[in-house]
DNA sequence: AAGTAAGGCTACTTGCCAGTAGGTACGTGG
DNA sequence: CCACGTACCTACTGGCAAGTAGCCTTACTT
């Protein structure tokens, strides 16, 4: 009965391409981290992003295609924030602990993307999944780079003993899960996640490079 | 032209029902492990179980139903492989690496059990990955209970500067993501991951007991 | 003021796949 | 050899969600 009788949510009306484009990967974003790949639907984002389902499709391309770009652009900003914060100067341990933290720092501001990228990117068989190894893979890597270098620094050769790869796979994995286990502990502050690793890990790693080894012991039967 | 015209593949015919069902829930767990829980159909899980789509309705229920039995199953068999392998009496040190030995040779035998379980539980929401969720923490709590027994063995009380229960993830995390690893390297041993692991983990651990800790050093701003 | 390009929408088509209706073979006890 | 139950199948339905055709609307440009 009044004279303004539609007021459809009154959303934002005529913005630039590349406004919506943000807006649209922010809501499939948020969506994909909550559902997963399959089970979210596009209609959804659409209506979280405030547009109409063919502004995806004109926008961003297929499902597939969107998936792709968040997956890409969230990794990119995990990245870019982990380099941000590590100066290469200084000593591995140093570096490495200066890289926890930032990874903390950005899991805990970024919640959906560490979930997209460390939970949901796997499920999706093929491409995206590759991709994602692929980044996790440089991620060991790296690591890996690290603790060569600080074995070669205090002298250690080739050691049948432990295989760099093998543990820095072990290292992200437990950083990874630390993550996860600290996404339902947000009172806990990166430095103090990044000093649990550092001290579970880089201290233990720290004996192997002078020697120390554990061993099973007593008279089990052990036959590595 | 022949007296036999049709030779459909040939395959068993009435077979009792609880081997149907066995047949039926291997090749879902081995097709679910293959494309995930969305992408998996029942039509193919039925082609590889070599048994017509309503038979698993009937004997099996739902898709969801069917998804829940493998895990469960799944989940039974590698909890009973890891209690197999442990003896109770053995110091902390030694149960971790016996406990370590088992799930790895698990991992190495029924790698698509542990690929339904580790990578695609979660990502179907709601029930199941509680469900999982749920027997990991109990994995973690148990390793923290290991991890807490050696501590107060070796006398050490409160400490504020780890927390058992996020070590104990960083751990769990550290020990699957080294499975997935191992999925790649079929050549190492289960005892030669256990043993990285235990020398990672418990030398680092051990060095936190006895008060040795690992501090970022240097001017660098560090307020944890 | 007319032309045009870019922003935006409603409403449809289409294909896939979970789930089912309804039936056929095979065995076993009477 | 007949009746009854259990193993098993072919062939369909129904719904959901990806993707699209076609059209309207605002804001410059000349």
């Amino acid at each position: 009965m009044s004279e303004e009788v539609q007021r459809p949510p009154e959303r934002a009306r005529r913005l630039p391409r590349a406004v919506r484009e943000r807006q649209i990967l922010d809501a499939a974003v948020q969506v994909f981290s909550r559902y997963g790949y399959h089970s979210a639907s596009m209609d959804e984002i659409s209506e979280v992003a405030g547009v109409s389902k063919p502004m995806i499709y004109t926008y961003l391309g297929s499902k597939e295609d969107l998936f792709g770009q968040c997956i890409r652009r969230e990794a990119t900003r995990l990245l870019e924030a982990v380099q941000a914060g590590v100066q290469p100067d200084l000593p591995p341990d140093m570096q490495l602990w200066h890289g926890l933290r930032s990874f903390y720092r950005f899991v805990a501001e970024y919640r959906e993307s560490w979930v997209v990228l460390h939970r949901q990117a796997l499920t999706v068989g093929g491409a995206f999944a590759a991709e994602v190894t692929d980044m996790r893979l440089r991620a060991i890597e790296l690591v890996a780079a690290l603790v060569v270098s600080a074995g070669t620094r205090k002298g250690l050769g080739e050691q049948a003993e432990f295989s760099g790869e093998g543990l820095s796979a072990a290292l992200v994995g437990a950083a990874e899960s630390l993550a996860d286990w600290a996404l339902e502990h947000p009172e806990v502050s990166d430095g103090v996640l990044a000093s649990w690793l550092m001290n579970l890990v880089w201290l233990g790693f720290n004996d192997l490079i002078e020697g120390q080894v554990w061993k099973p012991s007593e008279g089990t039967t052990t036959t590595l």
